[in-house]
DNA sequence: GAGATTGCGCAACATTGTTGCGTCCGGCGG
DNA sequence: CCGCCGGACGCAACAATGTTGCGCAATCTC
């Protein structure tokens, strides 16, 4: 993993339907080992995979909704009930554990406030929980998936 | 917008590598219409754009940060400057203005805590804040760019 | 300093993207 | 009831891109 393979990176995590010949130009290389990279960062999994980005309110799916979850009963058990409960459905496009006030934070997507309570009381049927708080995101600001490179610090 | 579409949708939402033929088959299409409809929803903007996806850890950028921001001043001054700070700094994927007890959510990406103190003292930096708090992601259970498509409302 | 290793560039071939054209189906007006 | 018309499909050809093998040069190792 060099320069060349972080430049490949930012360009293909921006525009991921870049072809191989447009990055080699880009970076000074000729397309076959350029393509060679990207080969390696798909097979190594540096590139996890390549996906279409929808706009959300095209297809009437335009509100995002955190959660943040706490639980009072802090055993395997219940982590397990809990994944298995969220995991699975599509609306909840994140699930972190988290560090401060509550145990988890859920990204959810669906079309209205009601589409929500639909999720939530999916949520609350299949798990137990001392507090659910929901914040809805009134505005995007930013929205990317594009991953900070400028940090030097990984030339192997 | 018909059910072929979203069919088509929902295969590059989560294989952007998929040839049109590829999709063709599994939509039960040839290739042509199935390549002008994947068109189609790209020019109109459906398709915001493909990307790849990169795994975080791969290039030592690993630690996911959520940071709630409080204003005292609600001005649109004080909007656009809070928009000038933060929306050029890669590190901040995510900006949401949201309801509740904070007013705004940024999701933050870095390498360590030590990475986000920088991001935050730029922040505080460009910025007056009445609060604001940082929640790490410990664990990231679920993570998908994949909007549900199966609200079948949007039959046009 | 000689051999081994790694990565590059060139060139050929396979696969996929892209376009034009003829045909079929479904809706609309005579 | 019939014929016209618009839209979408399928087939086939061509252009662009992906994919692979091979030879060469630079670097590293011993």
């Amino acid at each position: 993993m060099d320069r060349l393979d972080r430049r490949i990176l930012d360009l293909l995590q921006h525009d991921g339907s870049l072809t191989a010949a447009d990055i080699a130009e880009r970076v000074g290389l000729s397309k076959a080992p350029c393509w060679r990279r990207i080969q390696r960062l798909q097979e190594t999994g540096v590139i996890q995979r390549t996906v279409a980005l929808i706009d959300p309110k095209a297809v009437n799916v335009g509100t995002t909704v955190f959660v943040t979850v706490k639980t009072s009963n802090h055993s395997a058990a219940w982590f397990e009930q809990f994944v298995r409960t969220v995991r699975d459905i599509p609306e909840v496009t994140e699930i972190h554990r988290v560090s401060g006030e509550v145990d988890y934070l859920l990204r959810i997507v669906v079309p209205n406030i009601d589409a929500y309570d639909v999720v939530y009381k999916r949520l609350i049927a299949g798990c137990a929980f001392l507090d659910v708080s929901a914040s809805f995101s009134l505005e995007t600001i930013k929205q990317t998936t594009a991953i900070p490179l400028n940090y030097a610090a990984f030339d192997d």
